[in-house]
RNA sequence: GGCGGCUUAGCCAAGUGGUAAGGCACGGGUCUGCAACACCCUUAUCACCGGUUCAAAUCCGGUAGCCGCCUCCA
């Protein structure tokens, strides 16, 4: 079936026809990197690369460019405030981020283009737009003129006029119009700057997007993405660059995600209640942040506060208990059971539950339904006395396939018997036979303390570690 | 002022015309030496009012509350 993606554009869902057949080019904005990344910017992170990744298991080749904005104010701030150089500090910053969202089970893009990388070709593609009277140089900054593009409004759905009465008009405005925004500024004295036809100066914020999706994707992108608040100004802004550039479609397919709030409260610095990745990660399994993240659809608002994180870890503790219950029967089928064809059938309509909704506009919260179902499917399989081995392959395979298409992992890792707790678990289990439930209890006591779980079946004693 | 979104069971969350998915928590049952895991059962008429329709949580109009954007912002 066709994917389905609700465009900003058209504010509908449409069928997804990419420009080239089995290839889709993905531009989604990344950072500005000038301090750990919060739980808001992991959300698009999250989102797009499991867009992405649903891509490839629906047999698309996938070019995924992710940004990194590595020169602005904010950044001249925090390195002036920090007394390093721009470049340390985007550094490390760059450093933290890969980190942060590989913690989170999100891969790196194909390339992620650095504005101080492409400083020659967001000089040539203003010097084009200036030439094309898009913009034009005033005191040393170079201001792109809004008026003058015709589709200026359309990804937000404003009128050029009604945006005219928010717009802001600064102090010695060097604009011939308020609603001009900047594509070079020139620099105060003392900041980092690049030499440019208009003088030593930087980029403005929007046109370093239009000229690396460019440059690394072409003139016309499959799906621009990012958060909702970029939708205006920022990506009307880059539509304006582009489209005055190349006379083309920029992009031809809009995502904008929702925001997080933090306990029902918008994340802001007057409120303190940030919560970087870097700090949550090191109290909560990063799985688990990204199972809940997508357990709401990605268009809606997530609110994130504590009990509902637990609710999502004993959500997924579920799937990868299922699945480790399944390995465990995998050590001991005996291949008995002949009716397997009824169970592989009921994988196959669980998978393609999964691709329905994932095919619905990415719909993961459905698709992480799907999931519990193949869970409870599972479970019940196991019921059974006699299992086939390519029965509960299939379910192994089928939790892996989704599973990496939500990058999410069931499958634990550390589960090496070591010779204590194997020992531990052999001596109960004599117990047990002697009918000693008071030692056998003891023994059990004993592991828990050591965070060992154990679960007695009919196959023999299966043991996890607590979460 | 302009544009847009949200309101579904105790909590979270799908569902955008045919009589309410799923998860978490709770209760009951089965399994177990006990437990754990698991399975089964139970739990809502969808903010409110009115309209359209054979049929609406879903469409239209209105009311209330909450929220976002309108050049810092994922």
């Amino acid at each position: 079936m066709t994917i389905q993606i609700f465009n900003s554009l058209s504010r509908q869902k449409e069928p997804f026809v990419p420009l080239e057949e089995g290839k889709v080019k993905i531009y989604v904005c990344g950072p500005t990197v000038y301090n750990f990344i919060h739980i808001g910017n992991a959300r698009p992170v999250i989102v797009y690369d499991t867009v992405r990744r649903y891509f490839q298991y629906k047999g698309y080749d996938v070019k995924y460019v992710s940004n990194f904005t590595d020169v602005d104010d904010k950044i001249i701030k925090a390195a002036n405030e920090m007394g390093e150089e721009v470049s340390e500090l985007t550094e490390r910053f760059i450093n933290a981020y890969f980190e942060d969202i590989t913690a989170l089970g999100c891969k790196k893009a194909d390339v992620h283009p650095r504005v101080t990388n492409h400083m020659d070709d967001i000089i040539e593609f203003i010097s084009v737009l200036i030439e094309k009277d898009y913009a034009y140089e005033s005191q040393g900054d170079v201001y792109y003129r809004t008026r003058k593009f015709d589709g200026y409004g359309k990804l937000s759905h404003q009128s050029i006029d009604d945006l005219k009465v928010g717009a802001r008009i600064e102090a010695g405005e060097k604009k011939d119009d308020p609603l001009d925004f900047a594509l070079w500024k020139a620099a105060k004295p003392g900041e980092i700057h690049w030499s440019s036809p208009w003088g030593e100066g930087r980029p403005g914020w929007h046109i370093e997007c239009s000229v690396m999706a460019r440059e690394h994707l072409g003139d016309t992108i499959d799906i621009h993405a990012g958060g909702q608040d970029l939708t205006f100004p920022h990506h009307e802004n880059e539509i304006a660059q582009s489209e005055a550039y190349t006379g083309k479609t920029f992009a031809r397919y809009w995502m904008h995600n929702g925001y997080i709030n933090i306990d029902n409260e918008k994340m802001s610095k007057s409120l303190g209640n940030f919560v970087l990745v870097h700090d949550i990660r090191q109290q909560l399994d990063p799985q688990v942040l990204r199972f809940f993240m997508l357990s709401v659809h990605y268009r809606h608002p997530i609110n994130f506060a504590q009990d509902l994180v637990e609710s999502a870890k004993s959500g997924l503790e579920r799937l990868r208990t299922a699945y480790s219950n399944v390995q465990h029967r995998l050590t001991t089928t005996t291949d008995l059971l002949d009716n397997g064809d009824e169970w592989t059938q009921k994988i196959a309509e669980v998978k393609k539950q999964f691709e329905d909704a994932m095919d619905d506009d990415f719909n993961t919260a459905n698709g992480i339904s799907a999931l519990f179902e193949l869970a409870r499917i599972a479970n019940t399989y196991l019921n059974e006395s006699n299992t086939e081995e390519r029965v509960l392959k299939a379910f192994i395979e089928t939790f892996d396939q989704l599973g990496e298409v939500l990058g999410i992992q069931f499958k634990v890792e550390n589960h090496i018997l070591d010779d204590e707790i194997e020992a531990l678990i052999e001596e109960r289990n004599n117990a047990r036979k002697n009918r000693d439930f008071a030692k056998s209890d003891e023994i059990r006591d004993k592991l828990l303390a050591m965070n060992i779980v154990l679960e007695d079946t009919r196959q023999g004693t299966r043991w996890k570690r607590g979460l």
